[in-house]
DNA sequence: ATATGTGCAAACGTTTTGCAACTTC
DNA sequence: GAAGTTGCAAAACGTTTGCACATAT
């Protein structure tokens, strides 16, 4: 894993805000802040001024095979990634139907959790819910 | 909504196997079951013997509007759909790592579903679970 | 020096859409 | 006959890939 100003830029962005972002927000950011020149200080004038966004591509695959970011999917057909939560800390979302927000939320008992957001003053609420495993029939090959 | 012969191919397929299709495999299913000209017996043989991909993906749409099927996601960028419970009962999936299949759940409690899942030999059980409600912000406007 | 990362452009697979012809009611 | 549905072809969308060039170690 080779450090560059494209890859130093996903992490800045990622460590800064949290919620998960679509790849097209992190190629946006990352290509303002090439833009700006802010990465290496040192050059003021960086050679390139923007970066591709297979770049972006490419960099989330990597990093999310590394297990340094994680990715999520909202059913909305967009990846989205978020830094993995560096205590390890398994989450999940909510998602605003209006603004399409999400926020994390810790945990996974269900009943408690829309409770805790019944309260927060979210309404409209539902959730989806996905087990991944590998089945007795494939286990058995 | 008007009765149509792809429509009833689509209901029939949905309504005699369960576990949630994708658009293709119900796409294949409905050709294959009108150039049978299985759909209207009085018409030996039927005027089209094949129906479109994109006829297929807006009676899904419009089934999905009225509430007659549902549309999952498992995160593999295909959308998948299922008759609406009949008693609309609320349910999950588990989807098999290896070969993909996914078999319905009933019910939400997340601990007493993977130890049972455990106990029926699923094994490397994980899950996803994403909430959809309106935001407090998105309310107050 | 070598392995690795990048830009660009083209391809991919799923889903959507415009339009004219055709069914269903 | 009017409203709704379909086929076809083309486009849109997010994503992936091949290749030559550039960069980090």
């Amino acid at each position: 894993l080779k450090r560059t100003r494209a890859r130093e830029a996903v992490i800045r962005l990622l460590a800064s805000r949290h919620g998960p972002f679509t790849t097209d927000e992190i190629h946006r950011d990352v290509s303002k802040s090439l833009e700006k020149g802010k990465v290496t200080p040192s050059a003021p004038i960086p050679a390139r001024e923007t970066c591709d966004l297979a770049t972006i591509y490419r960099i989330l695959a990597k990093f999310s095979e590394a297990g340094v970011v994680t990715r999520s999917d909202f059913g909305d057909g967009v990846a989205r990634f978020e830094l993995a939560h560096e205590e390890g800390r398994h989450h999940h979302h909510v998602i605003c139907l209006v603004c399409g927000k999400a926020e994390p939320i810790r945990g996974c008992d269900l009943r408690l959790q829309e409770e805790s957001l019944r309260k927060l003053g979210f309404t409209r609420l539902s959730h989806r819910l996905e087990f991944f495993a590998r089945c007795p029939a494939c286990a058995a090959k």
